[in-house]
DNA sequence: AAGTGGTCTAGACCACCCT
DNA sequence: GGGTGGTCTAGACCACTTT
């Protein structure tokens, strides 16, 4: 095995496409070291920079380790570790074949209610935006949004964007902060009568239920909310560990 | 801004956090264009090469992207996607100060049921190893798996091992073809009498089904099964995107 | 002292984009 | 043709580990 240096597959990729194939295949297994880069460098004719670029790539993707002044190992796979990436609705049911959509249910200023304000770090009753939608997939209701944002831009309240724009582009508009970070925590939970019936299924099927806080770029909340997704709807997929 | 020299944090850091800062700050905004790679590399006084590896680093935590012949452009943050990691069982229950532990409740060789064999590529009826544990956090069942594997190297199923060991590791020492990588799908649901009886909640209870397939180097699975999650005992939350 | 990985440099050539 | 990012090189110094 050695690099074709006139080939269109860049040589640093080559080199870990060689190594990551000899670690797969057992050539070197869990724990070995890998040649050290002086000897990679001078057994395929790189430059130890090109070296350190394969084998960075190889580290990223979980499959080595590097100690420094010992040497470079093979990792063990950690293959109870999971990643779940849940992308923005729209993307995630396009992906799926599926019409993205959403219907606005509700879109109006209401004095914050306790948990609201304590998450926007508001006091309570100050009139924040509160927004509830139905998010469809191919016409079929797949997931209930409920959020609330400051409003502090006095801009009006327009439907038709409202009905259209993910929940980040929304407070972008009406907040005066703008939100540069996200942070969202995934639970499980049951449907009660009413998020049952406006997702039309039965009472107490099972929902995922994600809770949203979006941070501005001081790191205070400008929105908050949660969205419940019909488990028979949606699922996630862990995301394979490629280099 | 500008770099120190002399300072533990090394150049191509320093570059990172300044351009991030200014990121975050606003002084450059989604869509703006960075500064060329020769005009960052002659204004901080760094090597082209060491300006790169600040950007690559920005780009890796999606705060820009480059365009090749055009420019480096700050990206827009994509506030509504989540990366939700679940590490192994003892890691994450360690992690939050709970003493992690397993219970077998069953271990025996047993004819793969129709689903088990067609996960397993085997003829239904085949002898494979089926082994139920409840998973502990401080010993209170958090989980409870269910778990079938391809049973071809004759070893003595020790109870002792299977108590102890994570199911790729158990796997590894039962089966012919070593476990490589691992697919997960993260669904929802509420807990069955049975269920809940051995995790010692509620009939109906939602939980977390996470079902696995280990597959070998050559991409056939070697093991199968899912496991179920209390929902009132374990969340996942998002990942903050760090440079 | 010798070997390892971590960082940095000054230059080079290339593919691509725009004017 | 001039500017951009993508890749590569040959060397250097450093911090760390082992002998």
């Amino acid at each position: 095995m050695s690099i074709d240096k006139s080939s269109f597959v860049p040589p640093y990729y080559q080199l870990a496409q060689i190594l990551e194939r000899q670690i797969r295949s057992g050539v070197y297994r869990p724990g070995d070291p890998l040649p050290s880069e002086a000897e990679l460098s001078e057994r395929y004719g790189l430059s130890r920079m090109t070296v350190r670029r394969s084998l960075s790539q190889l580290a990223r993707a979980g499959l080595i380790r590097t100690e420094r002044g010992k040497g470079t190992f093979v990792s063990r796979p950690q293959l109870d570790r999971a990643v779940f990436v849940m992308e923005e609705f729209h993307k995630e049911m396009a992906a799926r074949g599926l019409a993205p959509g959403a219907r606005l249910l509700e879109a109006r200023l209401v004095p914050a209610p306790e948990k609201a304000a304590a998450r926007l770090q508001l006091p309570v009753g100050t009139r924040v935006l509160y927004i509830r939608r139905l998010l469809l997939a191919s016409g079929e209701p797949v997931a209930y949004d409920r959020k609330y944002l400051r409003y502090d831009r006095g801009k009006p309240i327009l439907e038709n964007e409202l009905q259209y724009q993910a929940f980040p582009e929304i407070v972008e508009k009406h907040a005066a902060a703008l939100p540069m970070s996200s942070r969202m925590v995934l639970r499980v939970t049951v449907l009660g009568e009413e998020e049952a019936r406006i997702l039309n299924v039965a009472a107490g099927t099972p929902a995922f239920l994600v809770e949203q806080s979006l941070l501005s770029g001081d790191g205070r909340p400008v929105g908050w909310g949660w969205c419940l997704y019909r488990g028979d709807r949606y699922e996630l997929v862990s995301a394979p560990e490629a280099i």
